[in-house]
DNA sequence: ACGTATGGTTTGCGGCACAGACTAGTTTGG
DNA sequence: CCAAACTAGTCTGTGCCGCAAACCATACGT
């Protein structure tokens, strides 16, 4: 559970999820937040990720409750629908949020240390 | 914000650069292109990274030509410099550039496969 | 029945971030 | 003068995790 550590006055920092973060999964959610569901395969186009990192990254978010997975039979073939849970859909616009925060960095709480 | 046609075609995104998304060196890239210039101390302050940590990003980023490092001796005591080379400052531009490319991905290339 | 295609999961390996131990030198204090 | 303590940074071990290949299951063509 991500506890929180707020001891820092000043700056609230940079705290870059590692689990959105990552490429692959960052790819997904945002995929996902444009298309509200889609299903494995789709996703598997539009990420160009394997079938394996695909899934496994998928198993992760599910796990953490980011996106669910809802496996159904369609044309007697398997279909994995995905979609982005609303804890999901707010985390992914905080992380862009914070990517944000990193970029516009400037004002920020840090001074040269006066010292010299 | 620059009107850029996406060429349509394959959609080439996604290449999210491992060793500048890493949020302790997209830390400490993004406080350089604001500072042009720091040493060890004050990044270790500013991305609130450890001694060890720190060091070893800012090795691999001194390997991969993004930033250089000056060690000189500053009343008496080693200060170890740190500045981001022109290929870093356009690296991690193109970074932020990649990153919004996706943030906005919409339109983008990837339709529904219509077989069914 | 067999091969191939589709849809997805599990496994093993390799790379790497992380922080704590360590080095090197300096200042302080007794 | 010697020793603790502080500053500045590097090195090392460990564990996690992304990656894709191997694998599994089912459906379809012939």
């Amino acid at each position: 559970m991500p506890g929180s550590e707020m001891s820092g006055s000043g700056n609230e920092e940079l705290i870059l999820d590692r689990l959105i973060h990552e490429p692959g999964r960052l790819a997904i959610l945002t995929v996902l937040s444009s298309v509200k569901a889609c299903d494995f395969v789709f996703l598997q186009r539009a990420t160009r990720l394997t079938k394996g990192n695909l899934s496994s990254h998928l198993s992760k978010l599910e796990e953490a409750g980011l996106v669910e997975i809802e496996k159904t039979f369609v044309h007697k073939k398997p279909k994995t629908g995905v979609t982005l849970t609303a804890v999901g859909r707010e985390r992914i616009a905080h992380h862009w949020d914070q990517l944000e925060r990193l970029r516009n960095f400037s004002e920020e709480s840090i001074q040269e240390p006066a010292q010299e």
